[in-house]
This record gives C-alpha cells, structure tokens and sequence, in this order.
DNA sequence: TCCTCGGATCGAAGATTTTCGATGGATCAA
DNA sequence: TTGATCCATCGAAAATCTTCGATCCGAGGA
C-alpha cells in the first residue's frame, strides 16, 4: 500500500451543530479516541483536522486570527506577523478552512478568515475525558 | 527563510504532572490557543504533538493501544491491524512516543507501549474552554 | 552454545509539503 | 477607463514524510 491519496476531502464534522446524540452517548470511560479502537475511516477523518494543526505556521495563523480584534483577520494582517509571503499565508489559510477550523468571508476588497464557532471545542473533546 | 529543521525535539509538556498553576490563570474566556496569540516558540511546540496526530495510522495505532487489554500493547499486536509492515509501524510508534503521547516498556523479549496518562486531556484542554 | 523470535535501525524510493515569484481575477477610487 | 490594492492560483524547487526490504541486536529456549 505505497499509492497517493490525491484529494480526499473527509473532514470531521467539526462544522456542524450539536448533534442530537453527542460523540459519548455509552455511557462509556474515556476520550472518543481512546475508548474503542477508531475505524480506518475516522481516523483518516481526525488525521485530516490534525494535520491541519502539525504545522507551526498555521498554529500561529489561527491562533492570531482568533485573538484578533473582532475574532476575525485578513490576509493582509496575518503575512507580516508570521513573516512569509502572501502566497504561502493564502495557502495555508486555505488548509485551515478545508479542515473546518477558519472560515473565510469576502466583503469588498478583502477577504476575512475568522474561526469557525465550536470547532476547536469539537476537536478537544475527541481527546478529552467529557464523561463529566 | 527556507531552511530545515533537523530534529528540533521542543516537546510540549504532556507527560508532567498538573502544574501548581494550570493553563488557564488569567481568568480569561477561552481555549488557550484561542485567548491571544501564540508566540513562535509555543507554536513550534504544539505543531509537533500535532504532527504526530496527522497521519491516520498513528491516529490508529494511538486508538488500538489505548483500546488494547491493559493499555498497553506490543508492536506484534499492531502490525497486522494496520496492515503495514513492521519497519513502518515501529517507525510510528517513535513518532508517537517522541511527542509524548505514549511510552514504551521493554519486559522480556517484548516492548509494551501504551498511551501516557493524561497527555491526551493536556492537549484536549489547549483547544477546549476549560475555564468552567 | 546456537537458533529463533521481537523489534529497532538503516538506506532508498516515491509521495507530499512548504515555500516562493509570477500571474490573473475582483473590487474600488480617480 | 485606468490604476491600485487584495489575494487566490499556478508552476517549480527543495525539504520532509511514508513506506519498504535488509540488517542487526537482545532475550530466551533447545
């Protein structure tokens, strides 16, 4: 099993609102991820948010534009913080909105990226104990 | 600003016991990814426990350990799940170690690995409101 | 001692990522 | 219309990752 995987969009539902039967509905111990071994398909599913997620850059990205005024930022605040071109902070932006952490919203001339409400939450429940 | 990494082994502090002041002091509202915005260096840091949760095989193997009898499990237990060979999976199980999400025990002719107790809930809370 | 089994490490091949400069489409002001 | 600004997309170069077979080492058993 060496191929490609070309574009395989599965993303977890990280966009999507409270479902009625939240992840932990067994009554069970732990973090989703570690009660019960995951299936190929979701792990590819997590993997893909993570990956989002394993690259320094877009940690500081999606940090910045969180804690920007307004909870929201352009391209243009964020290629001078980080300190690459613009084309590399658009692509990056781009993996963050593809793995439903950022959204994006054009309004005139600009573009704004702000993070998708509850969708960072989503993700650390997957990894946390939330039988509480 | 091209350059490569090496093995800059910045670890997030998963394995420590609970600090005598959490993540959360400042009273803030929200993830700590989230509240402002990550220096570099923190940055760096999360990227790499991330990074070892962005491929689906590990997200697995990670899963399969945790799931496994006792906790724990040796590579015997997991080549065959995943369906990769034993080169690779052991090389993964490296990955996943090296970010601190699991330790390995040699006992006899086998090595036990099995996930380290709270760094999961660590890295959960990063991402999570857990100023309740 | 010698052989076998569990598994880490090495070296290499191929795939994927990260990054950039160049370009092009959209929007707005003049 | 023309020009300027914002930024997504398009190659392309270099770094990194994933995977494997081949090896090598340590622990037990014969």
């Amino acid at each position: 099993m060496r191929g490609k995987m070309e574009s395989m969009i599965t993303t977890l539902d990280l966009a999507d609102p409270p479902r009625t039967v939240p992840v932990s509905a067994s009554g069970a111990c732990c973090a989703p991820l570690v009660r019960e071994a995951a299936d190929p398909q979701t792990a590819i599913e997590i993997a893909h948010v993570f990956k989002a997620l394993s690259d320094p850059t877009r940690v500081r990205l999606l940090s910045i534009v969180a804690a920007h005024d307004g909870g929201e930022a352009c391209v243009c605040d964020l290629t001078e913080p980080v300190g690459l071109s613009q084309p590399t902070v658009s692509h990056h932006l781009k993996l963050l909105v593809e793995a439903g952490l950022l959204t994006r919203e054009q309004r005139g001339k600009w573009g704004y990226y702000s993070v998708v409400p509850g969708a960072l939450n989503r993700l650390g429940v997957l990894l946390t104990d939330a039988t509480s």
